[in-house]
DNA sequence: ACAGCATGTGAGATCGGTCTCCTAGTGGTT
DNA sequence: AACCACTAGGAGACCGATCTCACATGCTGT
């Protein structure tokens, strides 16, 4: 060990030397493409595993146009729900020699723009993305005008045709809300973000809409808002229930905020059921844990990034049917945390 | 529109002809090295805008050697800890034109090498480890010997050299179980995992050395052994509690067990800290979600990542010293989980 | 007027593979 | 003996960007 080696990655043209053929030859009895004599082979594959050559993706990413990588861009891969997506697109890769490459835009529009530029110069397969605005999105149209295999997983943009997987937040809202309104609530409160993010937005039209349908207002001091931190949502609570007249259940609209909600609650000294019916959207790892357990809406997350793997492998292979939108049902699990209430 | 665009993206040598240049002029106009006439500059750079030209990455990256990426490998990008430092060194890269691979070994060794030899031919600027296993890591001692750029982060492996960053889990486990000593416990159970990985032996080291300071016996009946998944901690703890004898307290290796445990004992209708004290390693949102409320060892998650990161960034540009080992201190946070007993 | 220098630009090599095209040898057929 | 089919392997183009080198200006100083 001298210390210092420089690090110089063996080539095909020191395997073809040592082999004493050319670099055509050499990548030929390498890679099992045309003509090839056995004992050239034999010769080839003997100096590649002296030399310990490796060949060098970026050389035959360059020569094929593209990367055996795809791309992952969710809303914040501390999310659990986006991790988990993460680890199922990563599984359903392995074996097709693709690598997964995650770029978390952390909710910013910017962010997001500037990371999906720098994944398109990488000559990347496809992109999986979690849009971070329901907004403009320039981006994500150029991309799909060049035929860049894209799939939107969670969050859909309107009007963008490319191939989604998402889930029925309409529909699981609308669920979630018309089951307080049978247990005789009547002031169901909210907690909501700004609504850049398409789900919230759809999540929040399920909530009107099961108010709408029972004949109730939809009453705007009802509906507070906060980002999607435990932090917020803990503030947002609090000035929620601070209201002279209380709201006698609560539905949030993510698993953050369902935490922050009950630690809110839990501040202000009420009680769940008794004080106040709960329901969040998405099912979380703790939901089993508090006493009581929170009933939620909950979204088959393991069947998501699986799916969109398996739409984007299509798209790369050549696929040009129209725009596949699948939306997968999500499924109202009662457990304790809402009660009966008495209407006068 | 004519529908099918066969995505040719614009090369320099377009933007080149667009404005009359040759490709080396193109070049220099808009990386801005050596000569290049103010008008010529002006108009390749108008003509890059016009056809939208991007460079490509992989094109430079062969050219100039490598990629202006860094790898993350981490043990599982589900696991909380993981997800924050990728957030972490996600954000500490963010600015320096690199962008971030992140690959979960799924805590599988073989995965891991499958990973590593892969993203090594894809000529990364470095990686960021934090590996399955303490045994063999050839595939680490290659990579160091060819002086690849690598930092491991929160587990060590002995005798390899290169930079780590981790924490003192020796020291924080003893610090908890020398606290529930403290309290009068005697017979404290521990919850560890199979420890083919660094942490979960040193932080069973630190939980011997505690019994072994104040001249408690370490008795293998107290010690059970579960994977690091919620639902085996719930077993394990099971079968810990189903002893003749039980434990009073008990320690656990890190949040996914001390969540189990939790749940566990709550099966066995035995309450906290009332019939069992519990300290866990690690601290987790939830852990203050709870009632009461666990007292945990805490440790400084935020700083992990961005470390790396520098340590990483200073061995790419050039930094040739003697391996670098950092070990942040841990903090017992003392919450609501642990409670006196008498001792006859 | 001409050497000497600073400046601006193009031709072509290069990175490490892949792949097309070409040549050469072998063996079989007529 | 002439021809063809087929196998084996080499030469060199190519992917897109960068960079060295050479060349062509124009300007200054003597």
């Amino acid at each position: 060990m001298t210390g210092k080696t420089p690090r110089r990655a063996v080539t095909i043209k020191d395997v073809a030397a040592a082999a004493n053929v050319s670099r055509a030859t050499a990548a030929r009895a390498l890679n099992g493409y045309g003509y090839a004599g056995e004992a050239v082979v034999k010769r080839v594959a003997a100096a590649a595993a002296q030399l310990g050559y490796r060949g060098n993706r970026v050389a035959q990413a360059l020569r094929q146009g593209q990367m055996p990588i795809i791309g992952f861009v969710p809303g914040d891969i501390q999310n659990p729900f986006f991790a988990r997506i993460a680890h199922d697109i990563d599984g359903q890769l392995r074996g097709s020699h693709h690598n997964l490459i995650i770029a978390s835009s952390e909710e910013s529009e910017t962010q997001e723009q500037e990371l999906l530029e720098s994944l398109r110069t990488l000559n990347l397969r496809g992109l999986i993305v979690a849009p971070a605005s329901s907004g403009e999105n320039a981006h994500l149209h150029r991309l799909v005008a060049e035929h860049y295999p894209l799939v939107l997983v969670d969050r859909v943009v309107p009007d963008l045709p490319c191939d989604t997987v998402s889930v029925d937040n309409a529909g699981g809202a609308q669920e979630a809300v018309t089951y307080l309104i049978r247990h005789g609530h009547r002031r169901i409160g909210v907690i909501h973000d700004e609504s850049r993010i398409v789900t919230a937005q759809e999540r929040l039209a399920g909530y009107r809409k099961a108010l709408v349908d029972a004949g109730l207002p939809v009453k705007p001091e009802l509906m507070v808002v906060s980002q999607s931190t435990v932090e917020h949502a803990i503030d947002a609570t609090i000035r929620l229930f601070n209201q002279r007249e209380r709201p006698t259940a609560l539905f949030t609209l993510d698993s953050l905020m369902t935490t922050g909600a009950l630690l809110g609650l839990r501040t202000m000294g009420l009680q769940v059921p008794q004080d106040v019916s709960l329901v969040g959207f998405d099912d979380f790892a703790f939901a089993t844990f508090t006493d009581p357990q929170i009933t939620v809406v909950s979204q088959p997350v393991g069947k998501i990034g699986a799916l969109a793997v398996r739409m984007l492998m299509d798209r790369i292979s050549g696929h040009d049917g129209p725009p596949r939108h699948t939306r997968f049902p999500t499924k109202l699990i009662v457990r304790g945390s809402v009660a009966h209430v008495a209407n006068p």
